[in-house]
DNA sequence: AGGCCGAAAACG
DNA sequence: GTTTTCGGCCTG
């Protein structure tokens, strides 16, 4: 008996191994087999086949069979093969990074103790084995554990039992669980569904029993109960002895939104994977899933992989989030692998979002989404009124401009005067975006990345956001010596420090990655705003994403122009997004909200399109400049990125890529580049990329993997990007 | 990825 | 002529 295995090394081949007889029986599909590579090296390979012949004359013998089940089956694995294919990543090394326990996780037993059936009443016990013993028959099959924290020196006993004959110990496989978060957001209310959202329903219902693939957008405005649509779909998949997947942001994976699935589905039937999750329990959740004994999985986007059984319905909430897209390691997307996967399954997939992505909202157009709206927000709550606040003529009393413009200002104060909460938004944390020398003009930047470091005044350093390398703040300039060193722009630190400044009563906190770097953090913010113990919360990106707390009447942005400024065909979507995301969380509950967006760019169509809640003003603006400049979804992208630690080396590089690119490309593919990456040098690494461009996505294949071979002569490391979203 | 091997460069 | 370094190649 033969198997075949991917290993996770850069390698398009798979290796084929001799089972020994012995472990013939443990074979399958999907398991992951310990085998010799090379010289005295062991790697784990993972199981694609089992044959009788093999294709070729010496074979090694792989050494242990590593899982007692498959981590996956032969589904699960086409659709593997698809993504590798795809993303032009080899099969081993995808399913290294996606499969849990890379290393040599086991199965966590623990051990139990039952009471032999045989008559054992003749057998003399000690008091304390009849104490034992008689807990045990109240309790029946009873884990040692448990034993553990009732009695004394049980192992002792325990084996004198059994000895004895009366009682006898087997193990039993228990699962790891990730922690479970505090309960956030308690009333499950709105159970009655509003005419739109059952109308969404019935019409998922409908693809869920068809059996066929069936893709749908559910376009519904923040606030709109989206999420009672998704829990009441999973209620019919079910019903159907249906698996499920549950996609949301990383960031949205909060206790708010898992306890909300809890209460409406057994325990037993969920399983949750993201990052936070251990290895360990990840690995038993996976097999929970494949067993068929978890049928719900929530998770993040690495969740899309995870081996459902009889999977009928997959949800990707907040489809437009950037945070689906993987960028290291394995790129991939797992918003539009989950369109794929329910393709490859013949079931239903339901993209859900307030602003859709363009190009998803054209898939709709063009009928190959089926449309679904929720155009209300539940009990006809109004959306958010919101301000633009023009910056260009605003000025402090030193002549700059000012963080918080006097209309915030004044808003912040009757939202606290009425005893309500204020979220106040902006990209960057830390305290200012740079420090420079007000006498030579020097700007402290990472010694390692292209990118000015950002100071954060509480710890006195200046970290570099892309390497994480600080140093810590000096008081003169490394360059004249001078004494005069001045900041310049904001970061959350800085916007928290002026609010509080300007409210000193109120209770105001910050919630960014350097505040939620502890384990639990990010909870304990968010109860702390839903308990009311907040007045103002200070925060980037992970503030705007999903949750409701009703207390919020007021949004600010206080500044929308960082994310309208970057190098990015998609900046102004990005934008549109952000701005509609935000407002979003402002007047959920009874009271009205009230948003007010900063900016330089007040007539900026995704600005003003943001400002009327006006999302199909906002696409028909956005889609006549993709056709006229032929972005997607008018054309597909592949995105090579060229790096090395020799700064020569990348630019020499990157151009003799882009020449040999535009000899190979033909009339069908649009070499875009080479051009320096905007962020010109990450850990000390120079960065270069070229753009591929073209209507056919297989013409780019081609060529990327044309590229990629004939690369391999020199030093540099080339990675390829499909459909790429981050161009930084 | 990581070890092996041959070719080229450095060495004496 | 010998040792060291570098880069390409292969692993079942």
């Amino acid at each position: 008996m033969f198997v075949r295995v991917a290993i996770n090394i850069p390698t398009e081949k798979t290796f084929v191994y001799s089972v020994p007889e012995e472990l013939k029986k443990q074979i399958a599909t999907g398991k992951r087999v310990l085998v010799p590579l090379g010289h005295r090296r062991r790697m784990i390979g993972y199981v694609l086949e089992s044959m009788n012949v093999a294709d070729r004359d010496e074979t090694r013998d792989i050494i242990e069979v590593l899982d007692k089940e498959p981590l996956f089956n032969e589904n699960d694995l086409e659709f593997y093969k698809w993504a590798a294919g795809y993303y032009i990543h080899h099969l081993g090394k995808l399913l290294g990074n996606i499969l849990p326990g890379g290393g040599g996780i086991k199965t966590k037993t623990e051990k139990m103790i039952t009471l032999c059936p045989s008559d054992v009443s003749d057998v003399k016990l000690t008091e304390k084995q009849r104490e034992i013993t008689d807990f045990i028959s109240q309790h029946g099959e009873t884990p040692l554990s448990l034993l553990r924290r009732e009695f004394k020196n049980v192992s002792s006993v325990i084996r004198s039992l059994e000895k004895k004959g009366v009682v006898s110990i087997s193990e039993r496989e228990v699962y790891r669980r990730p922690e479970q978060g505090p309960d956030i957001g308690g009333d499950e209310r709105g159970l009655i569904l509003n005419k739109e959202q059952e109308a969404a329903l019935k019409e998922i219902t409908i693809g869920i029993a068809s059996k066929k693939f069936s893709p749908y957008l559910l376009h519904g405005v923040t606030g709109s109960g989206k999420t009672e649509v998704y829990l009441n779909a999973m209620k019919e998949a079910l019903r159907l002895n249906g698996g499920i997947i549950f996609l949301v942001p990383e960031i949205a994976l909060t206790p708010q939104l898992l306890s909300r699935v809890n209460k409406r589905f057994r325990d037993n039937e969920v399983a949750v994977l993201h990052s936070g999750v251990s290895r360990s329990a990840r690995y038993d959740q996976w097999r929970r899933i494949q067993r068929g004994e978890a049928r719900i999985v929530v998770g993040a986007r690495s969740a899309i992989f995870a081996p459902v059984r009889n999977l009928r319905l997959i949800i990707v909430d907040e489809e437009h989030d950037t945070s689906y897209k993987q960028d290291d390691r394995v790129r991939y997307n797992a918003r539009d692998l989950a369109v794929v996967r329910a393709k490859l399954n013949s079931a239903v997939v339901v993209l859900g979002s307030a602003t859709p992505e363009t190009q998803t909202y054209y898939n709709t157009k063009e009928k190959q989404y089926r449309y679904l709206s929720l155009p209300k927000r539940v009990e006809d709550k109004p959306l958010p009124q919101v301000e633009i606040i023009d910056m260009k003529d605003k000025r402090d009393e030193s002549g700059g401009v000012p963080i918080i413009s006097r209309s915030l200002r004044n808003a912040i104060q009757d939202a606290l005067e009425s005893g309500k909460q204020s979220l106040l938004f902006l990209k960057r944390r830390g305290f200012n975006t740079f420090l420079y020398c007000l006498d030579c003009g020097y700007v402290f930047k990472c010694l390692n990345c292209s990118v000015s470091m950002t100071h954060h005044a509480g710890a006195g350093i200046l970290r570099c956001h892309y390497c994480d390398f600080s140093i810590k703040a000096p008081p003169l300039c490394p360059f004249c010596q001078g004494g005069r060193i001045r900041s310049y722009g904001v970061g959350t630190e800085r916007v928290a420090e002026e609010i509080s400044i300007l409210f000193p009563r109120a209770r105001v906190e910050r919630m960014d990655s350097d505040t939620t770097v502890k384990k639990g953090s990010h909870e304990k913010l968010l109860k702390a705003l839903d308990c009311g113990d907040i007045d103002i919360l200070v925060g980037t990106q992970m503030i705007t994403k999903g949750h409701d707390f009703p207390n919020v009447t007021l949004v600010g942005v206080i500044s929308a122009d960082t994310s309208l400024n970057i190098p990015d065909f998609r900046a102004a979507e990005r934008t549109f997004q952000l701005i509609t995301q935000v407002s979003g969380r402002s007047g959920r509950g009874d009271s009205a909200g009230r948003v007010l967006v900063q900016t330089f760019n007040p007539q900026h169509y995704a600005v003003m399109r943001a400002k009327e809640h006006d999302y199909t003003g906002f696409y028909e603006d956005e889609i006549s400049l993709r056709r006229e400049l032929a972005y997607p979804p008018f054309s597909r992208m592949v995105n090579l990125r060229i790096s090395s630690i020799k700064k020569g080396r990348a630019a020499e590089g990157a151009g003799r890529i882009g020449i040999f690119a535009r000899e190979l490309s033909g009339n069908e593919v649009e070499v875009i580049g080479p051009a320096e990456a905007p962020i010109a040098k990450i850990k000390g690494r120079y960065r270069w990329h070229i753009l591929l461009k073209g209507r056919d996505i297989r013409a780019l294949h081609t060529l990327a993997k044309k590229i990629l071979t004939k690369t391999g002569e020199d030093s540099l490391d080339i990675k390829v990007d499909v459909d790429p979203v981050n161009f930084m």
